[in-house]
DNA sequence: TGTACATCAGTGAACGCGCGTTCACTGATGTAC
DNA sequence: TGTACATCAGTGAACGCGCGTTCACTGATGTAC
């Protein structure tokens, strides 16, 4: 069967786009199978897409970053502007990030993993981690940009850590506990920096 | 071949030591005939001691929270007392923690993971979170014993994060900006908190 | 206009591999008589 | 003291399974002549 010229891309698109979802959801070790599944497709098939895995584990990942990225620009920037950064801080603390991570944040979700991976697959979590500190710096506290944008990688990767602790809890009281002084203990920080 | 009467329990304590290190290191994928071959004992052998992997991660997993609680109070201990939130953060985000997983937090290595296993081992997760509260509340802010146990979850879980992020890092210089940004970072918070 | 061939996204069987777990077996020692 | 049997930590082949990747094939459409 031939496909219309647009047809490739879009099936690109949305193989990354479950990927990213998968992976944040269950981990790099979901498999191409059940993957390709979902978009009701064979196995076979994805390698006219992607040369390996790890490339699409890569795409998945910028793909992640991009989308989560939208999620706490609009929060920060509906907010007023000394509110913004209780914005941001309460989004990426929120229940509602914490009950959902296939939709939520990759660093979250893959930090330990990408660890564990393969220089390239590292270099990418790189960028995901500066595109992050570029993106929120502007509503980072200190003098210079470099001391703003490291604030912001200090504050994304310490919120994952007590997002993923609140993930992993199985008591719901202790789970809020965690989010709710998690928002605290950042904000606290945050407000008396240099 | 029959062995002296303590054997049994000696070996069952060199898995569990072994495992620890070893998913701490890799993550729970970990397998049980590599495991049993650092030890010069074949995979078969695995199922006299315990009745499932599950079983021993849960096990190493407790292990591992022992070894490094002790650690970490030795720091804060061996601290004067007005040094000793110092010691206890840069010692956990120290460059040595970061370069060695294998023999470090377990909140760092695996919590990921752990929000995806069943419940119980999610409920030994979060023994842990509660052994590292109620050890390192003393040295806590807070009025109540509650505030001050809360702040321990938040900061370990919160330098958990900070830590993988640094583990996942390329680039040398960044990974140890993290590091020193993350420690001051956290102290900061600690030295407002209510 | 009609025929022969090229293209290429998708199919599904097959590959080698490592996994967790099971199980019949080994063999040195302890116990019963 | 000697013999028969029980114990049980450890062995290694085997199980079914899912994985990432390869590859000969399909078949609807486009192109050349």
């Amino acid at each position: 069967m031939r496909y219309p010229p647009e047809h490739k891309d879009r099936v690109r698109e949305k193989i990354v786009h479950a990927a990213s979802r998968r992976f944040r959801g269950h981990g790099r070790a979901v498999g191409i199978a059940q993957l390709m599944r979902e978009l009701k497709l064979t196995h076979g098939g994805f390698y006219r897409h992607f040369s390996s895995k790890d490339e699409l584990f890569n795409e998945a990942l910028m793909a992640s970053i991009k989308h989560m990225k939208g999620r706490m620009l609009e929060a920060a920037e509906k907010a007023s502007p000394d509110r913004a950064l209780e914005q941001i801080v309460s989004t990426y603390l929120s229940i509602e990030h914490c009950n959902h991570p296939a939709d939520g944040c990759p660093l979250a979700a893959l930090t330990t993993e990408i660890a564990r991976q393969p220089m390239a697959t590292r270099r990418t979590f790189e960028r995901l981690l500066r595109i992050y500190s570029a993106t929120f710096a502007p509503w980072m506290p200190g003098r210079t940009r470099a001391q703003r944008e490291h604030a912001a990688m200090v504050l994304f990767s310490g919120m994952a850590g007590v997002l993923n602790a609140a993930r992993a809890v199985p008591d719901e009281a202790l789970r809020r506990a965690l989010l709710e002084q998690g928002r605290d203990f950042f904000l606290r920080s945050l407000r008396v920096a240099p």
